[in-house]
DNA sequence: GCTCGAACAGACAGGTCTGTCTAGTGTTGG
DNA sequence: CCAACACTAGACAGACCTGTCTGTTCGAGC
């Protein structure tokens, strides 16, 4: 039988148009109608199916924690070394930095007015939590002196990149400088390669 | 005859009103009527004074932005040779992401959302060129092959360190991650101090 | 054939948003 | 005294927001 080409789920389908406009326009100024109108579905769907906006948006961030971690992983097996695997995280990522449709990292513009108990704050919490662990599993692979401090400086130069393209948009300058000064960390910590 | 105290003028009691509530809460997040309550003026006064909430956004932004470069410019003159300065502004800054009042860098929340044209990315584009050419002064000043170079990525560290304060809400250890990172920057680019 | 669940369209409630407008008040300088 | 001016209070328009509800359609399993 011919492959099953059936309609995606209505769970689906807001997840994608979830997606697509909370991060072309973000969270706060992408309303429901909006959403429910692209995905073809119907309102009482999302509700039945998410609760709330929120949850929605909780959803959004873990779909893309997940699609990161997944890239990333994939990516980084063809990388020999540790301490070539961490310069790979910022090469893979980097990758999409220089997309014109990157607006910057969807955790740090989705918490940016998010208020106490907001599903975001969670999602991002999970999501920097896999990225710090990524990099101290790396740094102690590598040999580093104090994994963890050398993960938190990575992560500094992580964030640092992804706001940095977002706010002066020249990708290609701001994604040499992000990996040059993840190299020099990783000698400073590692001694030069 | 003795100081007056007379009571703010109406634009300068809504400034601080929206200092106060758009830097705890998020521009997007705080409505007008608030504002101007808070400020105890009339609305009408607002829009007189300026026009709309995006041009209100931008003098918030405009504000904190001569409010930052002040603290710092003062707080530099203690610091001896260019290096020191340069971490010194590491110092000035961070001694701020400490307070439990720090909601992260005001312009990469303002901005997080914002539409193309909005008052918030020309405020941020500003504020950010000030930063750069601070740090790429004080390193030409330190000596530094590629004073320009060296300067983007202590942005980089700088706005990293702004958003894992604001994220991961450990500001003793960020701050000392993000300082050894910037010595380790300096180590680098002009040799040990 | 029939039932039952899932999704559909869309009205509705109740609230908030920005921005405009009218009308009144108080102060200040000529 | 009075004209100009800055401000105040608050109604209003028109749009948009989240979330609920009613009723309909459609397809799959019994």
């Amino acid at each position: 039988m011919p492959a099953q080409t059936a309609r995606p789920s209505a769970r689906e389908r807001l997840l994608a148009a979830a997606d697509e406009l909370f991060y072309r326009e973000g969270v706060h100024v992408v309303g429901i109608d909006r959403v429910i109108e692209h995905a073809g579905v119907a309102k009482a769907s999302l509700y039945n199916t998410f609760g709330s906006k929120d949850e929605l948006i909780r959803a959004y961030l873990e779909g893309r924690h997940k699609a990161i971690e997944k890239r990333v992983t994939d990516g980084l097996a063809a990388y020999p070394t540790p301490r070539e695997k961490i310069l790979g995280v910022f090469d893979i990522q980097g990758a999409r930095f220089q997309s014109p449709e990157y607006r910057g990292c969807p955790f740090i513009s989705a918490t940016a007015e998010a208020e106490p108990g907001a599903g975001s704050l969670a999602a991002a919490d999970a999501y920097r939590a896999w990225v710090r662990g990524l990099f101290a599993d790396l740094a102690r692979q590598a040999g580093a002196a104090d994994p963890e401090a050398l993960a938190q400086q990575l992560q500094i130069a992580y964030d640092g990149v992804a706001v940095k393209v977002r706010l002066d948009r020249d990708p290609a300058a701001d994604l040499a400088a992000g990996r040059a000064l993840a190299a020099m960390l990783l000698d400073a910590a590692l001694g030069p390669a």
